[in-house]
DNA sequence: TCGATAGTTCTATTATTATGGAAATACTGA
DNA sequence: TCAGTATTTCCATAATAATAGAACTATCGA
């Protein structure tokens, strides 16, 4: 029997996905990797382009993809990092829902169009 | 001269709203505070309805004003406490705009309508 | 198999956050 | 002015998070 990861459900997970991405270096982090999607980018290359040590960089890359925000391949010595679209369409779908949807507290149009 | 709140710009500030959110109590609490507006709740409302001590529940109600994310009006004894959409507004435009409109990582309608 | 490069994990330190009891403040009505 | 209710602020404690050097693991090419 395949025991299915257990993906924490409702409000404690998207508290959680909110919390990873609530820190400017894994905010930035996933702007690069959105910017260079769907392909992604190695990891030295995201620790070149903001500035982070191997280290604190792997645990914040850590940190995103235990919430499922990041997925990782590897090709060769390398690791690709990308954005997990899916996840990420969960979280502001969530957030789009409470405040538009939800509660009409916010007008749809004043977020999907006309800056 | 008038000073202007120094109100943080750019990705520092959404990274900020994001970390506000990103509890489980501080997100039940905006969730709530959605619920209920425009008037928003008073502050022992939303003690009670959540099952949070009247200090901590202080504490979080103060970290989302600092933020932004919420506004107060007194009443007498009473403080309301209400979302404030326009920072709402603001932050999931953000995220909107980074996944959808920057880098088309995620098609709109996937977030804005069918479910 | 070895050496080089990429990235992670180990370990430690410092900083920040969450929580809540107790004391203080704010306001109202008598 | 006082008593009572609402809420915050003070204070302390425990828990969690961020950071990074050093050691380790993985992969490749020679």
């Amino acid at each position: 029997m395949v025991m299915t990861k257990p993906k924490l459900e409702g409000i404690t997970r998207y508290a959680d996905m909110l919390t990873a991405m609530g820190t400017e270096p894994r905010l930035r982090i996933m702007r690069l990797l959105l910017s260079a999607h769907p392909d992604g980018m190695v990891v030295g290359e995201v620790g070149a382009e903001l500035g982070i040590s191997p280290s604190t960089l792997s645990h914040h890359l850590e940190k995103l993809k235990h919430e499922d925000l990041v997925k990782v391949r590897r090709d060769g010595t390398y690791l690709w990092y990308s954005a997990n679209t899916q996840a990420l369409q969960d979280l502001v779908g969530f957030l789009y829902a409470e405040c538009c949807t939800r509660n009409n507290a916010i007008e749809p149009q004043r977020i999907v169009c006309c800056k």
